[in-house]
DNA sequence: GTCTATATTTTGATAGAC
DNA sequence: GTCTATCAAAATATAGAC
């Protein structure tokens, strides 16, 4: 059932994601759904809580779809390969919610902004975890986690931006690129002289 | 010579750094320079000029700052090297103008969003040209060179988004990690199967 | 070069009818 | 659940005095 709900969300999103939640206004929501402006508020309390809602689904979908592909990989390198494949496929899939979620925290109350930063902190820690493992398990060199887990995800984010569903390259071969990259880039050999954490 | 124009420039470069440049008000930048709003307008014909010639200036800079580090570097590798080098240096140093060069583009008048990104498009072909000739002498594997440019320079943003000046580490020590991580993802051997663009 | 005063537009949000 | 009407505040920008 596609509600007005739904629909003011959508939205949202395609007009966030085109101009920018401040440049974006309720009138101009309300305009592409239809209605008038003042029917926003009976769906939302704020305009506020339209762009935080879109970035709670958002974050909590990435981290679910995350967990679902890492389930049953156990080798090192398998899960590390499933990660940045999930981010990839995640970030190409959902362009627009994704690139809403990592530039428009500002638009958030500060309430709202700890939350979405929480959840944040949840998803990295995954990759942290996995790098951890492998420089414990001498599969990966051993560097600072956080500076690679960071790089690894803005890495993988590039995509996103100039990806395009109607382009030539499918979303599983642009992965494969970024996978061999970040793989390439971690293993051992790369680091001498760099000490673990 | 410090003059007023400076002055905005420097308070505008901070405000649309903190707030973003459409949460920004003219009359914040007056009141944070100490002078009335109106007066902002003898500077600068619009608030939309300020954040033009930040992000001119940027990206001249920038362009400039690539250039000359290349300038006698004549081994591939060395080239890519110094290039990476030159790019995070860059990002570290002048974190500010760079986040609002990567994310305020929306705010630019469409001639003015064209001549940025003519401005950016010349900087990316100088790490495209490597690339290529990278592959050409089968020292890096052969992949979509466009695609590397842009993992490549994303990928070097992320150390401007958590790094602080009064941290432990070097701007130095951070470029070497980018350096060796970029390095190892692009060299011979990593991309099996795939044919040069 | 900076000021005061103001024009014009638009914003996010609310009240109350239907 | 959507409407009309409206509020109060804030925005960018301009005119003209000093």
């Amino acid at each position: 059932m596609p509600s007005m709900k739904d629909k003011i969300n959508r939205v949202a999103i395609e007009l966030f994601y085109q101009k920018g939640y401040f440049a974006t206004s309720v009138s101009e929501i309300a305009g592409q759904c239809g209605i008038q402006k003042a029917s926003i508020y009976y769906h939302y309390p704020s305009k506020e809580n339209i762009l935080f809602h879109i970035q709670k689904v958002t974050m909590d979908e990435l981290t679910g779809y995350l967990r679902g592909n890492l389930d049953g990989q156990d080798d090192i390198e398998a899960r590390m390969r499933a990660a940045v494949h999930s981010h990839v496929r995640f970030h190409l899939n959902r362009q627009k919610e994704t690139f809403i979620a990592n530039s428009e925290l500002r638009g958030l109350t500060p309430a709202h902004y700890r939350e979405i930063v929480r959840k944040r902190d949840e998803y990295e820690q995954i990759f942290q975890q996995i790098i951890r493992e492998g420089c414990k398990a001498a599969v990966f060199a051993a560097v600072d986690v956080r500076i690679l887990s960071y790089a690894i995800l803005t890495l993988c984010n590039a995509g996103a931006i100039w990806y395009n569903p109607e382009g030539r390259m499918s979303v599983d071969a642009i992965a494969d690129i970024y996978e061999t990259f970040v793989l390439g880039g971690l293993k051992k050999g790369q680091f001498p002289g760099i000490t673990p954490e």
